[in-house]
DNA sequence: GTCTATAGTCGGATAGAC
DNA sequence: GTCTATCCGACTATAGAC
């Protein structure tokens, strides 16, 4: 926990949420994790709830920048399946994706987290768009699903399963291979392009709904 | 809000997460919301924390029944998918979601919170997993599949989607559109055995990994 | 079973010395 | 910028009258 006051405080709300949850994030507890007096939380943030605002922002747009050469370099579903394996195991870990679980679920009741928190989920959906929009761009899955939205979807399930992880860590881990397997399922297909090819054309004549 | 003290108690403490979140649920607001007095929290239930797993329990209880003969109605994938979203549709209005996302996140941090709600996520899980084992149990998914992992992951997806639904409602629409855009084609796969008989070929020539 | 009253703790926030 | 000291409200939990 170094550096200047404000970036210690950072960290330190960030420690705090992970460790005792949005609930137990006052300013007397994080000031407690920064090694700093109460008082500074006030005196550089103006209230714990904008400390917190702050703190999400700052922990997503580092998380993400420490990932970014690793979704750059990504081309096939399969490296993006094996990179989201690892970062949920690191983040797990580090305890990154839990604060914004937290901050997700505090949002809830308190608007002023709302926008905050949506923008830090907000940095790691456009990482994995971007991945998505390069990998699936040029395939027929681009015309029949809205990549954007896949996106929010992933970086959501994800968030779940980080909830989820937290009561029952073995039903975290079933769902997870369960998930690989039908992945790796979608990921046969891919490769198989007779069969995308077939599908591409019956959803074509399906179109109805 | 009406019944005994103890019915009270159980339904203003899920009205009260629902509405400030498990961090806005003390004994007090709780007992304002049942319109009863702050000490009979302690007499009924010895500790809030208590009184909120015995209401998450409650609440789950509650709410799969009123879904049950829907659940066993279900013959296919599409159907599925419509009583999801309808599902979801039904909870977000009344908030029993909501009430489960907080609860997960409050566990987190909160051991004796923990079995409470894994016990009251597990009651949808069950229902989940006994329709997948229904529709799919006789396909060749099944063979490649846990299907209890699937189940879990399908309600925690829910979780997470409710969560983002809390901060970005248009993100969170994007995000159950695309799904239901991926799981027209997975319907439509199904639907069309003689692809399905050639994936669970290739994939059983593909088994290594 | 239900109420009032209250002890004791913790939290947000500010004033003012340094 | 940082610290001490403090106000005040909200909280959990209990004691005791009814």
């Amino acid at each position: 926990m170094a550096g200047d006051t404000r970036s210690r405080l950072l960290e330190g709300a960030l420690e705090t949420v992970r460790t005792h949850g949005i609930a137990g994030a006052s300013a007397r507890s994080i000031a407690a994790a920064a090694g700093v007096n109460q008082a500074l939380v006030f005196y550089h943030f103006g209230s714990v709830d904008e400390l917190l605002a702050e703190a999400v922002r700052h922990g997503a747009q580092q998380r993400v920048l420490v990932y970014r050469d690793r979704f750059d370099s990504i081309t096939s579903l399969r490296e993006l399946l094996d990179l989201g394996w690892s970062l949920h195991a690191d983040e797990r870990a580090a305890g990154n994706l839990a604060v914004l679980a937290q901050m997700l679920a505090g949002a809830q009741a308190d608007p002023r987290l709302r926008t905050a928190t949506a923008a830090g989920l907000g940095l790691w959906v456009a990482e994995i768009e971007a991945v998505l929009h390069r990998i699936l761009g040029s395939t027929q899955i681009a015309d029949f699903v809205d990549i954007g939205g896949l996106a929010r979807a992933i970086a959501t399930a994800f968030i779940g399963l980080e909830l989820y992880d937290g009561v029952d860590t073995d039903g975290a881990g079933r769902a997870m291979s369960a998930l690989e397997q039908l992945a790796t399922l979608a990921t046969m297909l891919e490769d198989a392009s007779p069969l995308a090819g077939k599908t591409a054309r019956y959803l074509g004549r399906c179109e109805g709904r």
